[in-house]
This record gives structure tokens, C-alpha cells and sequence, in this order.
DNA sequence: ATATCAGTTTGGAATTATTCTTGTCAATTG
DNA sequence: CAATTGACAAGAATAATTCCAAACTGATAT
């Protein structure tokens, strides 16, 4: 059986109370926070940490693929700990973000991939959620 | 025939010698480019204009369905004078945005949809450039 | 168990992108 | 022509993120 710990430590980065930290706030988390929603969050029982250890922790994580970087509203990242491929539907009223975990046929024939090395794709649903069409 | 001053007054907002040169640099403009960036250019032959009014502008603009705004690179938005359905191939390395306009099917059953009233979709592709990967 | 050291944390400054505010000016309306 | 409205410039303010230098610490090798 792995514990969490293991588990953790075959991310490949040091561990550290911080990181425990910020991987226990993630773990299942299906929230997709942003930097600023996760600092609010885990600063809270660990008073001393600075912004900087989360979008450090944020950065390494996602470079190890344990977790992936959203660009789905403007201005600010948002984190997801489902490595997955998988989809989103946004709303565009209240922010709100939910996993589409349906697979498309999403080929591009050579002439359009126009040379490129194409390693994935990312479709986004937007539309008005149930709370904000009220 | 529809000249272009014709054309621009069908937008329906008041037309300044600021929002012309916008629209003109933008007019045709295939390479996404950023609020700051569409401020250098047309600063050069405007040099008065201010970083606001390109703001003010583009909003006014994409309010106005004159063209869409991109949230695909993080930290910046981008804005695209082509308001078709279209998607987009991205180059992780250099950030270079290429339009695809094949049509694919994605359908999302109600039960996905959570309820949503879904209004639109928007695949992005992302790998490496040729230019990049050399 | 301890020393070592590369990697990590902190707190704050700096940077980048964007929005806001204020005073001014130009165009339109009455 | 006075009043109103809309747009502009310049810069201040804000938000998200990155950078930096100094202090600290987890993991490894002794």
C-alpha cells in the first residue's frame, strides 16, 4: 500500500511541511483555485508562509506533472491536482469551473498542424451555470 | 461596396482617429497579439495615446463583438479581429497562436452539461513550433 | 547521531498587466 | 451659446506574479 507520504515523495522534490501542506489542500480538490484562493487557505494553519513558497511549490508541482496549470480566466492561473486530460466548463458569469471527462476525436490533419509537434489539446465549454441563469 | 469607414460605423460606437488606428491594426491582424503589444505598434504613429484608451478600446470592442479576447497565455489577454468559431494551435515555447478552423463535433449530454446553458466551445492545441523544436 | 549542502522558505521589493481616477477637451444637443 | 455627454491622457492604484538575498532545513553521506 502507499501512503501518502510515498506517494508524495515520488514527485522527486524535497519535502517539506509547506509542500505537505499545499499537496493535502489539492488532494481531490475539484475547486480549481487559483494561487491566491490556495495561499488564503493553507496560510491559514500555517500563519508564517509567504506567497512566494506557494507559487514556488505551484511551479515545481507542475513541472513534475502533479498537477496542472489552467488558463481559463484572464488575470490570474488557476491549479488542478486531476493530471488527467480532461475538459472544462466555465461559467462565464460566476467563474465557476467543472471537469468534462468526455474524450473527443480532436485530429488535425497534417497541413493544419502547419509543422507543428502537437502534444495535447484542451477544450473549454463556457456557457451560464444553473445558480447564475436565476 | 463597404468602405472601411462604412464598415467601422456598423460597430456602433463613436468612431476617433485612436479607435481607427486600432481597428486598422488590428484589421486582418492574424497574430493575436496583447494589449501592450497593439500599444506599440500604434503608439508609433500616435504618440499621445495612452495605455488606457487601448484598454478602453478593446473592451469596447469586444463588448461590441468587433473581436474576441484570447485567455490562453497566462498572465496577459490577447485579442483576435476574426470573430468566427475558430480555434487556436499554441507553441509552449515561443507563445505563437495559429487559427484552425476545422469544425468538430462536441456534443455534451445533459447530464454533463449540469446544467449549464452552454453558449460556445473553444479548443486550444498546444506542442511545439517548428521554428522551436529546431 | 551529525555534518553537510543543495534546495527551500521568507519577507519584501520589483515587475507586469490591468483598472481606476481626475481633469480636460471635443462633439453633440437644446 | 451653454450644457451635456463621451472620450482622452496621464498617472495613481490594484492585482497577480516574479525576483532577490539571507536564513533555514530535509535528505544524504558520513
Amino acid at each position: 500500500m502507499i501512503t501518502h507520504m510515498e506517494k508524495y515523495r515520488n514527485i522527486g522534490i524535497k519535502l517539506t511541511p509547506q509542500r505537505l501542506a499545499i499537496l493535502n489542500y489539492m488532494e481531490g480538490n475539484k475547486s480549481h483555485p487559483s494561487a491566491d484562493t490556495i495561499y488564503s487557505a493553507v496560510s491559514k494553519k500555517f500563519p508564517t508562509m509567504s506567497v512566494a513558497t506557494v507559487y514556488n511549490t505551484l511551479e515545481a508541482l507542475k513541472n513534475k506533472g502533479a498537477l496542472q496549470e489552467l488558463t481559463i480566466e484572464p488575470g490570474k492561473k488557476r491549479y488542478d491536482p486531476d493530471i488527467t486530460s480532461h475538459h472544462h466548463l466555465i461559467c462565464t458569469e460566476c467563474k465557476d469551473i467543472i471537469d468534462i471527462f468526455k474524450k473527443f476525436k480532436l485530429d488535425l490533419s497534417d497541413s493544419m498542424a502547419n509543422g507543428f509537434d502537437i502534444k495535447g489539446n484542451h477544450i473549454e465549454f463556457y456557457g451560464i451555470c444553473s445558480k447564475c441563469s436565476k
